[in-house]
DNA sequence: TATAGTGTACTAGTAAACTAATACACTAGA
DNA sequence: TCTAGTGTATTAGTTTACTAGTACACTATA
Protein backbone atom coordinates (compact mmCIF):
# COMPACT_ATOMS: atom_id res chain seq x y z
CA UNK A 1 0.00 0.00 0.00
CA UNK A 2 1.10 3.32 -0.85
CA UNK A 3 1.47 5.25 2.42
CA UNK A 4 1.83 9.31 3.15
CA UNK A 5 4.31 9.57 5.41
CA UNK A 6 2.59 12.89 7.24
CA UNK A 7 -0.39 10.71 8.49
CA UNK A 8 -0.08 8.00 10.82
CA UNK A 9 -0.22 4.10 8.87
CA UNK A 10 -2.79 2.65 11.08
CA UNK A 11 -5.29 5.70 10.07
CA UNK A 12 -4.56 5.49 6.74
CA UNK A 13 -5.65 1.73 6.64
CA UNK A 14 -8.43 2.71 8.53
CA UNK A 15 -9.69 4.85 5.69
CA UNK A 16 -9.03 2.26 2.80
CA UNK A 17 -10.68 0.05 4.74
CA UNK A 18 -13.87 2.29 5.42
CA UNK A 19 -13.68 2.88 1.55
CA UNK A 20 -14.12 -0.28 0.61
CA UNK A 21 -17.42 -0.02 3.39
CA UNK A 22 -18.52 2.53 1.68
CA UNK A 23 -18.07 1.69 -2.01
CA UNK A 24 -19.36 -1.88 -1.25
CA UNK A 25 -16.35 -3.64 -2.03
CA UNK A 26 -16.81 -5.19 1.39
CA UNK A 27 -20.65 -5.60 1.98
CA UNK A 28 -22.47 -5.60 4.93
CA UNK A 29 -21.36 -8.63 6.80
CA UNK A 30 -18.72 -9.86 4.64
CA UNK A 31 -15.73 -11.29 6.44
CA UNK A 32 -12.73 -8.92 6.35
CA UNK A 33 -9.51 -10.76 5.19
CA UNK A 34 -7.56 -11.68 8.28
CA UNK A 35 -5.64 -9.20 10.49
CA UNK A 36 -2.46 -11.40 9.24
CA UNK A 37 -3.23 -11.60 5.36
CA UNK A 38 -4.41 -7.50 5.74
CA UNK A 39 -1.25 -7.11 7.32
CA UNK A 40 0.77 -8.59 4.43
CA UNK A 41 -1.86 -6.85 1.73
CA UNK A 42 -1.22 -3.19 3.29
CA UNK A 43 2.58 -4.00 3.77
CA UNK A 44 2.23 -3.18 7.27
CA UNK A 45 2.55 -4.76 10.85
CA UNK A 46 -0.04 -6.96 12.53
CA UNK A 47 -0.10 -4.67 15.47
CA UNK A 48 -0.71 -1.52 12.89
CA UNK A 49 -3.45 -3.31 11.15
CA UNK A 50 -5.09 -4.07 14.67
CA UNK A 51 -4.95 -0.92 16.28
CA UNK A 52 -6.41 0.16 12.35
CA UNK A 53 -9.07 -2.62 13.10
CA UNK A 54 -9.83 -1.94 17.25
CA UNK A 55 -10.95 2.01 16.19
CA UNK A 56 -13.23 0.43 13.54
CA UNK A 57 -14.70 -1.97 15.96
CA UNK A 58 -14.74 1.09 18.62
CA UNK A 59 -17.12 2.78 16.27
CA UNK A 60 -19.22 -0.13 15.32
CA UNK A 61 -18.25 -0.38 11.83
CA UNK A 62 -16.87 -4.56 12.13
CA UNK A 63 -17.62 -6.94 14.76
CA UNK A 64 -14.83 -9.38 15.65
CA UNK A 65 -15.20 -13.04 16.03
CA UNK A 66 -12.55 -14.77 17.99
CA UNK A 67 -11.58 -17.64 15.98
CA UNK A 68 -13.83 -16.77 13.09
CA UNK A 69 -12.61 -13.48 12.01
CA UNK A 70 -13.89 -9.63 11.55
CA UNK A 71 -17.23 -8.81 9.89
CA UNK A 72 -18.67 -5.86 8.60
CA UNK A 73 -21.42 -4.79 9.76
CA UNK A 74 -25.12 -5.38 8.76
CA UNK A 75 -26.25 -2.16 9.81
CA UNK A 76 -27.13 -0.46 6.35
CA UNK A 77 -28.04 2.82 7.59
CA UNK A 78 -24.90 3.01 9.81
CA UNK A 79 -22.59 2.44 5.81
CA UNK A 80 -24.87 5.23 4.81
CA UNK A 81 -24.39 7.38 7.45
CA UNK A 82 -20.26 6.72 7.47
CA UNK A 83 -20.52 7.33 3.53
CA UNK A 84 -22.17 11.04 4.38
CA UNK A 85 -19.58 11.57 7.00
CA UNK A 86 -16.63 11.08 4.94
CA UNK A 87 -18.37 12.79 2.05
CA UNK A 88 -19.34 16.05 4.39
CA UNK A 89 -15.71 15.84 5.77
CA UNK A 90 -14.20 16.46 2.62
CA UNK A 91 -16.47 19.02 1.03
CA UNK A 92 -15.66 21.18 4.45
CA UNK A 93 -12.11 20.64 4.46
CA UNK A 94 -11.34 21.63 0.74
CA UNK A 95 -13.58 24.21 1.62
CA UNK A 96 -11.96 25.33 4.15
CA UNK A 97 -8.37 24.83 2.86
CA UNK A 98 -9.70 27.05 -0.48
CA UNK A 99 -11.54 29.87 1.40
CA UNK A 100 -8.34 30.13 3.51
CA UNK A 101 -6.38 30.90 0.39
CA UNK A 102 -8.64 33.75 -0.26
CA UNK A 103 -11.16 32.21 -2.88
CA UNK A 104 -14.21 33.41 -3.09
CA UNK A 105 -17.01 30.77 -2.73
CA UNK A 106 -17.55 31.32 -6.74
CA UNK A 107 -13.95 31.03 -7.38
CA UNK A 108 -14.14 27.57 -5.50
CA UNK A 109 -16.92 26.22 -7.14
CA UNK A 110 -15.05 27.62 -10.83
CA UNK A 111 -12.16 26.17 -9.45
CA UNK A 112 -13.57 23.22 -9.14
CA UNK A 113 -15.63 23.16 -12.71
CA UNK A 114 -12.23 24.05 -14.24
CA UNK A 115 -10.24 21.13 -12.54
CA UNK A 116 -12.99 18.53 -13.12
CA UNK A 117 -13.24 19.28 -16.69
CA UNK A 118 -9.63 19.86 -17.67
CA UNK A 119 -9.24 16.21 -16.10
CA UNK A 120 -11.97 14.09 -17.91
CA UNK A 121 -10.67 16.15 -21.08
CA UNK A 122 -6.97 14.50 -20.11
CA UNK A 123 -8.39 11.00 -19.32
CA UNK A 124 -10.94 10.87 -22.56
CA UNK B 1 -2.30 27.35 17.71
CA UNK B 2 -4.50 24.57 16.53
CA UNK B 3 -2.53 21.41 15.62
CA UNK B 4 -3.85 18.07 14.14
CA UNK B 5 -2.65 15.53 16.05
CA UNK B 6 -2.12 13.32 12.78
CA UNK B 7 0.09 15.75 10.99
CA UNK B 8 3.62 16.81 11.93
CA UNK B 9 3.30 20.15 13.67
CA UNK B 10 6.37 21.56 11.73
CA UNK B 11 4.51 20.67 8.72
CA UNK B 12 1.24 22.63 10.06
CA UNK B 13 3.44 25.53 10.83
CA UNK B 14 5.25 25.70 7.51
CA UNK B 15 1.64 25.34 6.03
CA UNK B 16 0.59 28.11 8.04
CA UNK B 17 2.61 30.39 7.27
CA UNK B 18 2.63 29.60 3.70
CA UNK B 19 -1.05 30.59 4.01
CA UNK B 20 0.07 33.73 5.23
CA UNK B 21 2.51 34.79 2.37
CA UNK B 22 0.00 33.41 -0.36
CA UNK B 23 -2.62 35.54 1.55
CA UNK B 24 -0.78 38.92 1.62
CA UNK B 25 -1.35 38.57 5.53
CA UNK B 26 2.75 38.61 5.15
CA UNK B 27 3.94 40.25 1.87
CA UNK B 28 6.76 40.04 -0.35
CA UNK B 29 10.29 40.95 1.39
CA UNK B 30 8.27 41.20 4.77
CA UNK B 31 10.16 39.98 7.72
CA UNK B 32 8.60 37.47 9.61
CA UNK B 33 7.98 37.66 13.75
CA UNK B 34 11.44 35.70 15.34
CA UNK B 35 11.72 32.28 15.63
CA UNK B 36 11.27 32.91 19.16
CA UNK B 37 7.93 34.39 18.67
CA UNK B 38 6.69 32.37 16.40
CA UNK B 39 7.44 29.22 19.03
CA UNK B 40 5.32 31.53 21.42
CA UNK B 41 2.71 32.74 18.86
CA UNK B 42 1.83 28.95 17.57
CA UNK B 43 2.60 27.25 21.10
CA UNK B 44 5.59 25.40 19.63
CA UNK B 45 9.58 24.49 20.19
CA UNK B 46 11.98 26.82 18.70
CA UNK B 47 13.65 23.91 16.91
CA UNK B 48 9.83 22.79 15.48
CA UNK B 49 9.45 26.26 14.15
CA UNK B 50 12.90 26.08 12.83
CA UNK B 51 12.42 22.83 11.24
CA UNK B 52 9.25 24.56 9.62
CA UNK B 53 11.66 27.70 8.24
CA UNK B 54 14.36 25.33 7.18
CA UNK B 55 12.22 23.99 5.07
CA UNK B 56 11.01 27.20 3.49
CA UNK B 57 14.47 28.65 2.95
CA UNK B 58 15.12 25.23 0.90
CA UNK B 59 11.75 25.84 -1.06
CA UNK B 60 13.45 28.94 -1.14
CA UNK B 61 10.12 31.04 -0.21
CA UNK B 62 12.06 32.79 2.59
CA UNK B 63 15.28 34.22 3.14
CA UNK B 64 16.94 33.82 6.17
CA UNK B 65 19.43 36.97 7.48
CA UNK B 66 21.77 36.08 10.26
CA UNK B 67 21.11 38.73 12.99
CA UNK B 68 18.26 40.23 11.12
CA UNK B 69 15.27 38.01 10.82
CA UNK B 70 13.23 35.42 8.16
CA UNK B 71 12.19 37.54 5.48
CA UNK B 72 9.83 36.29 2.66
CA UNK B 73 11.14 36.09 -1.30
CA UNK B 74 10.67 39.42 -3.06
CA UNK B 75 9.83 37.32 -6.40
CA UNK B 76 6.31 37.64 -6.55
CA UNK B 77 6.41 34.86 -9.48
CA UNK B 78 7.31 32.10 -7.07
CA UNK B 79 4.57 33.69 -4.70
CA UNK B 80 1.71 32.99 -7.68
CA UNK B 81 3.20 29.76 -7.97
CA UNK B 82 3.10 28.57 -4.85
CA UNK B 83 -0.79 29.41 -4.47
CA UNK B 84 -1.62 27.88 -7.50
CA UNK B 85 0.48 24.55 -6.20
CA UNK B 86 -1.91 25.04 -2.84
CA UNK B 87 -4.99 25.54 -4.89
CA UNK B 88 -4.22 22.69 -7.01
CA UNK B 89 -3.11 20.22 -4.41
CA UNK B 90 -6.35 21.03 -2.97
CA UNK B 91 -8.70 20.21 -5.31
CA UNK B 92 -6.84 17.19 -6.63
CA UNK B 93 -7.15 15.67 -3.04
CA UNK B 94 -10.38 16.18 -2.68
CA UNK B 95 -11.31 14.95 -6.08
CA UNK B 96 -9.50 11.91 -5.25
CA UNK B 97 -11.07 11.48 -2.33
CA UNK B 98 -14.69 12.07 -3.69
CA UNK B 99 -14.22 9.63 -6.60
CA UNK B 100 -12.74 6.76 -4.62
CA UNK B 101 -15.90 7.01 -2.66
CA UNK B 102 -17.67 6.40 -5.96
CA UNK B 103 -18.97 9.75 -6.68
CA UNK B 104 -19.22 10.40 -10.49
CA UNK B 105 -17.92 14.02 -11.63
CA UNK B 106 -21.03 15.60 -11.65
CA UNK B 107 -22.01 14.08 -8.10
CA UNK B 108 -19.14 15.70 -6.78
CA UNK B 109 -19.76 19.40 -8.60
CA UNK B 110 -23.25 18.85 -7.09
CA UNK B 111 -22.04 18.06 -3.21
CA UNK B 112 -19.82 20.77 -4.09
CA UNK B 113 -22.75 23.22 -5.02
CA UNK B 114 -24.82 22.01 -2.58
CA UNK B 115 -22.33 22.30 0.04
CA UNK B 116 -21.98 26.01 -0.56
CA UNK B 117 -25.19 27.29 -0.93
CA UNK B 118 -25.87 25.67 2.17
CA UNK B 119 -23.02 27.19 3.65
CA UNK B 120 -23.63 30.46 2.89
CA UNK B 121 -27.40 30.30 3.71
CA UNK B 122 -25.98 29.67 7.27
CA UNK B 123 -23.95 32.18 7.71
CA UNK B 124 -25.86 35.35 6.21
C1' DT C 1 -8.99 -35.25 18.88
C1' DA C 2 -5.54 -32.89 16.42
C1' DT C 3 -4.55 -29.10 13.51
C1' DA C 4 -4.83 -24.95 11.07
C1' DG C 5 -6.70 -20.54 10.99
C1' DT C 6 -8.72 -16.99 13.54
C1' DG C 7 -8.58 -12.66 17.08
C1' DT C 8 -6.00 -10.79 20.98
C1' DA C 9 -2.41 -9.57 24.37
C1' DC C 10 2.14 -8.64 25.78
C1' DT C 11 6.99 -7.37 25.81
C1' DA C 12 10.89 -5.26 23.62
C1' DG C 13 13.22 -2.37 20.46
C1' DT C 14 13.64 1.36 16.77
C1' DA C 15 12.76 5.68 14.47
C1' DA C 16 10.79 10.15 14.10
C1' DA C 17 8.76 14.22 16.01
C1' DC C 18 8.93 17.17 19.59
C1' DT C 19 10.61 19.56 23.68
C1' DA C 20 14.18 21.75 26.55
C1' DA C 21 18.26 24.11 27.48
C1' DT C 22 22.38 26.07 26.16
C1' DA C 23 25.75 28.23 23.35
C1' DC C 24 27.46 30.89 19.55
C1' DA C 25 27.61 34.15 15.44
C1' DC C 26 25.82 38.12 13.62
C1' DT C 27 23.32 42.86 13.42
C1' DA C 28 21.53 47.17 14.95
C1' DG C 29 21.26 50.74 18.01
C1' DA C 30 22.07 53.14 22.49
C1' DT D 1 31.78 49.43 22.82
C1' DC D 2 27.99 47.20 25.07
C1' DT D 3 23.59 45.14 24.84
C1' DA D 4 19.47 43.22 23.11
C1' DG D 5 17.52 40.83 19.43
C1' DT D 6 18.32 38.00 15.61
C1' DG D 7 19.40 33.07 13.19
C1' DT D 8 21.74 28.67 13.99
C1' DA D 9 23.81 24.49 16.06
C1' DT D 10 24.14 20.94 19.42
C1' DT D 11 23.04 17.71 22.97
C1' DA D 12 19.79 15.23 25.70
C1' DG D 13 15.40 13.30 26.89
C1' DT D 14 10.30 12.15 26.06
C1' DT D 15 6.53 10.49 23.46
C1' DT D 16 4.26 8.13 19.77
C1' DA D 17 3.97 5.20 15.86
C1' DC D 18 5.68 1.26 14.16
C1' DT D 19 7.89 -3.19 13.90
C1' DA D 20 9.04 -7.89 15.57
C1' DG D 21 8.28 -11.94 17.94
C1' DT D 22 5.82 -14.80 20.93
C1' DA D 23 2.00 -16.66 23.31
C1' DC D 24 -2.75 -17.72 24.17
C1' DA D 25 -7.90 -18.31 23.50
C1' DC D 26 -11.28 -19.62 20.38
C1' DT D 27 -13.47 -21.91 16.06
C1' DA D 28 -14.01 -25.03 12.36
C1' DT D 29 -12.82 -29.08 10.23
C1' DA D 30 -10.35 -33.21 8.77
Amino acid sequence: MDFDDKVPIYYQIKNHLYHQIVTGTLVPGAKLPSVRQLAVDVTANVNTVQRALSEMTDEKMIIPQRGKGNFVTDDVLSIKKLKDKLINEQLSLSYQELHDLNLTDDQILDEFEKYIKNRSEIHE
